[in-house]
RNA sequence: GCCCGGGUGGCGGAAUGGCAGACGCUCAGGACUUAAAAUCCUGUGACCGUUUUCGGUCGUGCGGGUUCGACUCCCGCCCCGGGCACCA
């Protein structure tokens, strides 16, 4: 038999499958359904690292591990292929994305086959395929037609609403009835209760990459993709009413098996608080605040309102600024430079608001802002307080103002202090008095009508004034803000509808769709806020046919001289990339539908029981983005009828990064000598050496000296305590640690090198040997190299090699063979016994990966098969249902030496594959020893063992305890005041000091 | 600043109230070999005594506590990683 050879077992198998169509996954209604998905990838130009293959890995065991548990396992693989990056070199190339994005693909999906994976690759799906994305056009105008009922908490179809308005059942906001509108008036009214829905607003202008960004995409006022800079401009922008949805967003998050700390990240994003409305008023109307300390409202001193808000926005009828200041203002009230009168001064404000960016605002803690010149009344105490505008008030929480009480809240304080406002206190801290502010819970002061109520109480007790008085009410307010929806880019989903020329929107017919991108040869950013889709003239604009409901018609893009056809103009945003992976796991049910997204009865059975997703696994970046915006879709589709569960992922986990190989850094100075790493900058940089390698510089704290990095090699590497240190000068400490792989550091791995040198197998394994799935992890070479030699040691043991015969034995009618030669009597006898003794190891070998499986514990699953292996090793046999046994166990892990193993040693006997084959049975019986090695304690210190049966009483442990002469020489004659027995595990004698 | 997660040999890690360090890597010694590779065997937390055997002490970031018994639970602190950050 020839040598343990991936490369020639691992493409022939790969092969098999793809052509056996092994992994094919079909609804079957009476057998259980297992649906174990993976975040599929961006198709970069990289291709693969060797953080992909970490959840692959991971979901491909399961999948593997519940087919052979008898499940009807949905296991697909597809391509999130619209995005910046595929759009940016197909410009700096000058070839069309689409060219780009399927090179990308090909190249994954060969990567992908390369580890074989058992993806069902007939379902595979592509987000830019037309026939994909005609179902998130769909979807888009599901969600254009939904609208979210309050009071009932769900999504409900548009027409309802009409139905309703027209009934006079539900008044329409604003001041005229229903009956009395306009066509044109209905349809903007209708609008504004969209779950689609375009607002002009300031968003987050991206110059260099020519698009709008999502408040989530920008981090540190720069673009998560590329660093760039970001700018704050109005514009008109498709949003999506997510903020409907945040309650029911927050509350099925209970249900769901997630980590808690994932949890967390989207309950603090969606950042639900309770508080109440509080209407203060003015001389020219009410201006409602939102607070969560209602208890303080004799504090409030002063409002302040957002720069943007319509109260102060000067261009609009709303605006009541007085013509001149108060008698009295200071000074410091009217801006800096101070100004004439209030509109000078908000103007001058709000112009240096608006060119801010959100991180300039944030990096200046000084509080800044200018006096409006109104007053409004405090509600309880009737005092007239001063309102101001500033920048610190955030236009999109809550109503754009708030009152301010500086005694109990760190920025009003701050802002009161620099404008020199009144600080009343209101609350009294439990026990010892604290400095001003004090932002915690105590006993309202000098608050009639509260007065020495607990904080929690004084919430409520002032809710219920508020309310009796109908000047506020109890609110529960989200931080979450509408989706911004569009993006400035090409190699997007177009959005499917058009605008008309009353500045309506009428969305497509359903058999308008998919409407395609225009074939562009320029599809570059304009550099104006015009996207690139306003290049494509012919596409741009159109003649449209209405037809539906006047209020709520669709269009259908007819000839021009089509008799009734309007002119309408095409949107010219597209959608963001989360868009196409928002329902991707719905679409590989029934990949090839051209009549639905999904089959109703497909879906409900993969989605229907147990309720949605039995696994997903992915990446941590995605915890609060992708995960959010698909629940919220999936919400949606739900209440409109589309699917059978409002959550779409009952189990999800996420997989831990893999940094690169474990780095050791040591520093010297120019004339070479080493140099401490206490003693150099943390700050330090990267240069090209002499040897053009890079080099780090930095400089020596005591001196400043330049001093000089470089790659220390392990074996000149020792370890004293925590720190690093140099073999050859122990005082000399070294920086060591593993970094995140990167291409300008040089240390990623590339799958496809692992393969080549250890194969599939040896790669799935390590990535999960390395350590629990959701640990980060550093790479090793080595230790790829460690689970490669288990794989040959399980190869020569069963298989055999030239030089190492297999240690194969089976047996029929009560003799042993070896091959086809029949065993002496003798080696018959030691086959039998070492049969016997490898009995036992096996069951508990079964039964600690079937559990380990069960509880997504790879690393130890692996441990325990390489124990067994290792026992093996010390076997002259083994025999071979125990080898098939053990075979099967691994499949999940390394399926192509398992594949090729089953194959040789069942010979014709085989099925088509190992993965036909259901999982081994344990039996715990089997698996308890019948004798036992019990440690026993002296005082908790472990003091010697005894040998005792499994069955032996306590009291004989006891006795056979206090017999062992080596336990009784540390009872010291001392008497045993107790004892403490586990069953099983230890005796522990409690004696006197 | 607030909220999570984590800290165990030279390294990745195992043990979730009951024998700390499974399994793997690294390193050292040995076997096989003309030699090397591969493979196999033995050892590998620190310190001390004995210097084969064997025995003892310490040891899971630091300090305290609960318990017959703590890596594990509780309190306080230090360090690392992640998330959020004027959200009223």
């Amino acid at each position: 038999m020839p040598a343990y050879n991936p490369a020639s077992i691992e493409p022939k198998w790969q092969n098999f499958w793809l052509e056996n169509r092994t992994f094919k996954a079909e609804m079957v209604v009476d057998r259980p359904k297992c649906y174990v998905l993976d975040m599929f990838p961006y198709p970069s130009g990289e291709g693969l690292h060797v953080g992909h293959p970490e959840g692959y890995t991971a979901t491909d065991i399961v999948a593997r591990y519940k087919r052979a548990r008898g499940f009807n396992v949905m296991h697909p693989m597809g391509w999130d292929a619209f995005g910046l990056p595929a759009e940016q070199y197909a410009i700096k190339t000058d070839t069309h994305p689409s060219v780009v994005t399927q090179k990308n693909i090909e190249r994954f999906r060969k990567q992908l086959q390369a580890i074989g994976f058992s993806y069902d690759w007939s379902r595979e799906v592509d987000t830019t395929n037309p026939k994909y994305y005609r179902w998130t056009q769909w979807i888009f105008l599901q969600l254009y037609n939904t609208w979210f009922d309050v009071g009932a908490q769900r999504g409900r179809p548009i027409s309802e609403l009409i139905d309703e308005f027209a009934a006079g059942t539900r008044m329409p906001e604003g001041s005229k009835a229903w009956n009395q509108m306009s066509d044109g008036e209905k349809r903007r009214l209708l609008e504004g209760y969209r779950l689609a829905y375009q607002l002009e607003a300031p968003v987050n202008w991206c110059p260099a990459l020519g698009t709008v960004l999502a408040n989530e995409e920008v981090i540190d006022g720069r673009s998560e993709v590329g660093g760039f800079p970001v700018e704050r401009r109005p514009m008109r922008q498709w949003m999506l009413r997510i903020t409907a949805y945040a309650r029911r967003l927050l509350d099925g998050l209970d249900g769901l098996e997630w980590s808690e700390s994932l949890k967390l990240m989207q309950r603090n994003w969606i950042g639900q608080s309770e508080g109440a409305m509080v209407q203060f008023q003015t001389d020219d109307g009410p201006i409602d605040v939102f607070t969560t300390r209602p208890d303080t409202l004799f504090g409030a001193t002063y409002l302040v309102l957002a720069p943007e808000h319509p109260l102060v926005n000067l261009a609009s009828k709303t605006c009541c600024l007085p013509a001149a200041w108060p008698a009295g203002t200071p000074a410091a009230w009217m801006g800096t430079p101070a100004a004439g009168a209030p509109r000078a001064a908000i103007a001058a404000y709000q112009g240096i608001a608006a060119a801010r960016s959100e991180r300039q605002r944030q990096e200046d803690v000084q509080k800044t802002g200018v006096f409006t010149g109104l007053m409004a009344t405090n509600p309880v105490s009737h005092d007239r307080i001063p309102i101001f505008i500033s920048d610190y008030v955030l236009i999109g929480y809550g109503t754009g103002a708030i009152m301010a009480v500086p005694a109990h809240d760190q920025r009003d304080f701050d802002f009161a202090r620099k404008f020199a406002l009144p600080v009343r206190q209101v609350v009294k801290a439990n026990g010892a008095e604290q400095p001003l502010p004090f932002e915690g819970s105590g006993v309202a002061v000098d608050s009639p009508a509260i007065n020495g109520l607990p904080t929690a109480e004084a919430k409520a007790e002032m809710c219920r004034l508020l309310e009796a008085q109908k000047i506020g009410r109890r609110q529960v307010s989200y931080r979450i803000r509408d989706w911004l929806f569009s993006r400035q880019r090409y190699w997007g989903e177009p959005f499917p509808l058009v605008h008309l020329q009353d500045g309506t929107t009428a969305p497509l017919a359903d058999d308008q769709l998919p409407l395609l991108l225009p074939e562009m040869s320029d599809f570059k950013p304009t550099q104006t806020i015009d996207p690139p889709l306003s290049k494509a003239a012919d596409w741009r604009d159109v003649m449209v046919l209405l037809s539906g409901a006047a209020e709520d018609p669709v269009a259908r893009v007819v000839a021009a001289d089509t008799p009734g056809a309007v002119r309408a103009r095409r949107e010219l945003n597209t959608m963001p990339q989360w868009a196409g992976s928002c329902w991707y796991y719905l679409r590989y049910l029934d990949p090839l539908n051209q009549d639905h997204f999904c089959d109703p009865q497909i879906e409900r059975y993969w989605m229907g029981t147990p309720s949605g997703v039995d696994l997903y696994v992915g990446g941590a970046e995605h915890a609060v983005l992708h995960l959010l915006y698909s629940r919220f879709w999936h919400h949606v589709l739900y209440d409109r009828g589309h699917v059978s569960g409002a959550e779409p992922f009952r189990k999800l986990i996420n997989q831990g990064l893999i940094l690169g190989e474990s780095e050791y850094t040591g520093f010297a100075d120019a004339s070479g000598c080493a140099i401490s790493i206490d003693d150099v900058d943390p700050q330090w940089s990267t240069q090209a050496g002499p040897d053009g390698k890079s080099l780090l510089v930095s400089r020596r704290r005591s001196d400043g000296a330049v001093v000089y990095g470089r790659a220390v090699e392990t074996q000149y590497v020792d370890r004293r305590g925590d720190a690093a240190v140099l073999k050859a000068d122990n005082n000399i400490r070294l920086d060591a640690r593993s970094f995140k792989m990167s291409k300008s550091r040089g240390n990623v791995v590339n799958p496809d090198d692992v393969i080549q040198d250890y194969g599939a197998d040896s790669l799935r394994l390590f990535e999960m040997f390395m350590g629990p799935l959701e640990q980060v992890k550093p790479w090793s070479m080595a230790g790829v190299e460690g689970v490669y030699r288990f794989l040959g040691r399980l190869w020569r043991h069963i298989i055999g090699t030239p030089e190492f015969p297999s240690r194969l034995v089976h047996k029929k009618n009560g003799i042993y063979y070896r091959g086809p030669t029949k065993m002496s009597v003798e080696e018959s006898q030691i086959a039998e016994q070492e049969s016997q003794s490898l009995l036992r190891p096996l069951h508990r070998t079964i039964r600690k990966v079937t559990l380990d499986i069960d509880r997504l514990s790879f690393n130890t699953a692996i441990s325990a098969m390489m124990e067994f292996n290792n026992l093996i090793g010390k076997t002259r046999t083994v025999d071979q249902d125990m080898a098939l046994t053990f075979v099967r166990l691994i499949e999940p892990f390394a399926p192509h030496i398992a594949e090729e193993v089953y194959h040789q040693i069942r010979g014709d006997g085989a099925l088509a594959s190992i993965s036909a084959e259901p999982w081994p049975q344990y039996d715990d019986a089997v698996c308890e020893e019948d004798s036992m090695d019990l440690p026993v304690q002296v005082n908790g210190k472990l003091a010697g063992r005894v040998v005792v049966s499994a069955l032996a009483t306590e009291s004989y442990i006891l006795e056979q305890a206090r017999a062992d002469p080596q336990i009784s020489s540390r009872l010291a004659g001392r008497e045993i005041k107790k004892h403490v027995y586990i069953k099983n595990r230890m005796l522990n004698l409690v004696v006197q000091g």
